[in-house]
DNA sequence: TTGGAATGTCAACAAGACTGACATAAAATT
DNA sequence: AATTTTATGTCAGTCTTGTTGACATTCCAA
């Protein structure tokens, strides 16, 4: 199988270490264009990426835990907390104490938080935009396909709660 | 258009905002899942993510100098230099003066920073290589395709020499 | 030859991750 | 009722990795 195919006619080529190595500095490249346009953004603002991942989850699943926001953003409480205490301070997020279970905080934007969220996610937005209707649907269906085999197993749960939250 | 096709039967489903957000998310996931690996090894050694880059680069391109480096990984000088520092006290990566132009710094991985990259590699592409199997071959040139879309210009242009680079 | 540009180094600082220890309140268990 | 566990927050300290500023060396061109 020097020629990249098995004997069933189907391509290995793409297993290649050179096409591994190639797949991997794209997505190096492209993480970097990925969060480009927001950082450029939150620079000019006392902020972060850290504060645009806790303002996104916290746009996308209103009412969010601490606890639940700890896990899908994989940092510690400490880490997570620094971030939410300026947030919080600056009026982007309000902290609303558990009805069911009082330990429990409750997050949610308002409405300069949720102003923030829109402005980091066009600007993100526009560029996946264009890459994506360049690359048109076949390409974007195999993107996802490929992103959603590469993420942890605990990670792959997450991403799949939050896609079938879909309202 | 409401249930996102055009006339010509193009699916525009991929580009309404729930599926811009969702490929988002899913390369947040995903690139967590992609550094995970060397970074579990690289946290038991002294050295981090930067690290991981520069020995990447440099045995991807032996000889390069520091300027080179400093394109490609998009730092600052004094950023990388101290990364390279430890590396060369480490015995790691070796820094030859230029023989045309003595200012600069020719980098080349020494046999210890070779198995180092070996070993990262070797991590890194054990995970994107299932991945890719479980996409399969068209959804790997898909996944490319995005990615390279999603580059900025300069830094696809970056991506593009390297990869036409293969010995 | 002199002044600017390119290259790289050292020093100091900031963001944002980490661990560890501890406090509080509420829920769950015994 | 007493104890343990869970959820959250805070303080202190460390590490990695980014930043700017200042500076030395080398090359090149006016």
């Amino acid at each position: 199988m020097a020629d990249g195919r098995t004997g069933h006619g189907e391509s290995l080529l793409y297993l290649t270490d050179e096409q591994l190595r190639q797949g991997i500095e794209a997505m190096f490249f492209a993480y970097r264009g990925f969060t480009a346009d927001p950082d450029r953004i939150l620079r000019d603002m006392a902020y972060g990426r850290a504060h645009h991942r806790a303002v996104h989850f916290i746009n996308r699943a209103p009412g969010t835990t601490v606890n639940n926001l700890l896990n899908i953003l994989g940092v510690t409480k400490q880490s997570l907390n620094r971030v939410l205490r300026t947030l919080i301070e600056d009026g982007l997020v309000e902290s609303h104490v558990g009805k069911a279970d009082k330990r429990e905080r409750h997050l949610y934007l308002t409405e300069d938080g949720a102003a923030l969220e829109q402005k980091l996610s066009d600007a993100q937005r526009a560029r996946i935009r264009a890459a994506f209707r360049d690359a048109g649907p076949e390409a974007v269906a195999g993107f996802r396909t490929v992103l959603e085999a590469m993420m942890d197993s605990e990670l792959r749960g997450a991403y799949t709660r939050l896609k079938e939250s879909e309202t």
